[in-house]
DNA sequence: TGTGCACATGGATACGGTTACATTGTGCCA
DNA sequence: TGGCACAATGTAACCGTATCCATGTGCACA
């Protein structure tokens, strides 16, 4: 039915072994034979089964991307399909497929991945979350399975992973409202169980220190990667005696969340308050005014993690952490003197 | 090395076909003897190789999903996450896994599909996008590889496929106009090569036959799925001696740009300009005010097409178009009336 | 008591490749 | 002219599983 190798081997008369060296390119091979060889694959059409090659080579060119659990996904929504995009340009490039898996909980999660890896069906992969103390990485671990991660593990100082530097955008991001002349600046935070979160409210404590401006308590609030989260953050912290002129906002969609916060208390942005935020989502650019953000290099954190999975197949030796370079993009919403639109 | 069923089949004292047959839970097999063997799987540690099932199966429990080109994605972007989640669940469930693939041009994408195919990497796959003279369906009918597309193929009536009424759904998101009083409604379309486009066209302009209400050219105005399109429609629209009050727009991140031209022309939302459009993205319940749009159920579209091509795959018989149902989910910007919002 | 049959299991082979090792042929040199 | 190195190719084993066919056992029944 399919057309094998032994098809292809009968019809140039040569042994099979010798179609195989065709196809891997063995140098002992003579241009004569190759060519004819080749010839006759073409015609008939034949393309290497797959699964005998993976069975007897061990090796499957695939990588798996383990999604999160719905959870941990909310952050992600928006970055996925240009992680994603970057991931696969990577490993299309390589030669590589991506495999994607996931589970409806974390039983289900490992038992995926065991399947996936003691079954030999991939060759490493690429996780997109960090959760303290996974039991998905001590498998791989012990499996010696190649893989990366996708953000930094709270756990484990030598996991592979490509992450941004946050206490340096978070630092960025503050000075660029202290160029502004800001010297109110407070910080809408998340959960202060990430590593992100943690980090980039480093940076903000670090840039003001080093300014001289104060750091208060009432300035700071904790929150989730939420609208909702941001909205009611600006309840709290304009209601102060004397609230922030400026709002570093830990992400986007909580950014859009302040925005609205803002607007109903009658605030002006940049005007009475103004905003950076982080993660450079598409969102960001569409909003009223449109929001100054962090750029983290999303289709890069992809781009360069498949990298690593794929050097580490290749036994190539890797640096454990890379860092992905991020760039604040300055839009209207931070800035203090704005051309003033006026409606016709 | 890895332990394999022979090992099992040695400890367990029985022969690699027993064991083989304990995993596939075949009739008869003796309650014992599967019971020990299961144990003895247990205890080494036993996982099926997936490669050497899939090999002499001619099975690999695969579906894969072709990523369009860069030119195809805008609108994806929005829906990607959630679409991958209902076709991620679906083939969870059953037990199959999703490959992703993509080329950078035509060319390469029929490659990789061809590559797939041929080497039996796949058991299906799903195809996001709809393109006329598609050289890869063509491709797959040849080669009566199960799949479905998402969306309609312009090209062949029988393609099996999923996708919204969006006759049905622009017909109802105008009677929604209607019936808040609107009068003078008007349309910003898309690209009108799309069948999608085609299709909430023509509900459009039969909801308006209906109503007796007038369809006038000049409020009618085509583009792209971007936000700059809808900003650009504005100045041309509303320029008019009589300009709509209404606006019935394509997709919801063209709505935004609308939202933005109107509000730099000075026109409120609800107020002076009422507002609905397509596929309630996330981003749509973010904007100021928010905007009513229909939701085109992204993750049954997802999960049926996927449930689709298992059936084929499992030789059931299909119905080869099916349509998900859309929802108008409402909110602030096509209401007449609205509890305004006082500053405090 | 011998025949037939259902049931539980084993042996052998096939799936489509790769690769270690064996074999053949050629040219070159002592 | 015989021997040898080396290039080019063939032979056969193996990757880990599924399955066809054969076999042995116990039991009902004529």
């Amino acid at each position: 039915m399919t057309v094998t190798i032994k098809d292809v081997a009968k019809k140039a008369g040569v042994s099979p072994s010798t179609v195989s060296r065709v196809i891997a390119d063995h140098p002992r091979i003579s241009a004569e034979t190759s060519r004819k060889v080749k010839e006759i694959m073409e015609e008939l059409g034949y393309h290497p089964n797959l699964m005998a090659k993976s069975l007897v080579s061990r090796t499957t060119r695939t990588i798996a991307v383990i999604l999160p659990k719905p959870a941990e996904e909310l952050l992600l929504n928006f970055f996925f399909y240009e992680l994603i995009r970057g991931v696969l340009a990577q490993l299309t490039r390589s030669g590589y497929d991506l495999l994607m898996a996931g589970g409806s909980n974390e039983q289900e999660e490992l038992e995926t991945v065991t399947r996936l890896v003691r079954g030999g069906r991939i060759d490493g992969l690429l996780l997109l979350y960090s959760r303290s103390s996974d039991p998905i990485i001590t498998f791989l671990r012990k499996e010696k399975m190649p893989f990366a991660l996708i953000g930094r593990s709270l756990d484990y100082e030598d996991v592979p992973s490509v992450d941004n530097d946050n206490v340096q955008a978070a630092y960025d991001a503050t000075n660029h409202l202290i160029a502004q002349g800001q010297k109110r600046i407070g910080f809408v935070s998340g959960p202060t169980k990430l590593a992100m979160t943690q980090d980039r409210m480093t940076g903000y404590a670090r840039a003001l220190a080093e300014a001289d401006l104060p750091f208060k308590e009432g300035w700071v609030v904790e929150g989730e990667f939420l609208l909702e989260s941001g909205y009611r953050a600006m309840a709290s912290i304009m209601s102060q005696p004397e609230p922030p002129t400026a709002l570093v906002v830990i992400d986007d969609v909580v950014a859009f969340g302040v925005l609205k916060g803002l607007a109903e208390l009658g605030y002006r942005i940049p005007q009475d308050v103004a905003i950076v935020s982080f993660n450079n989502i598409a969102l960001s650019e569409l909003t009223m005014p449109p929001i100054t953000s962090v750029d983290v290099g999303t289709y890069q954190l992809g781009y360069t993690a498949s990298q690593m999975v794929l050097r580490m197949i290749q036994q190539v030796e890797i640096t454990a952490r890379q860092i992905i370079p991020h760039r604040l993009v300055v839009r209207e919403s931070s800035l203090r003197t704005v051309a003033q639109h006026i409606p016709s």
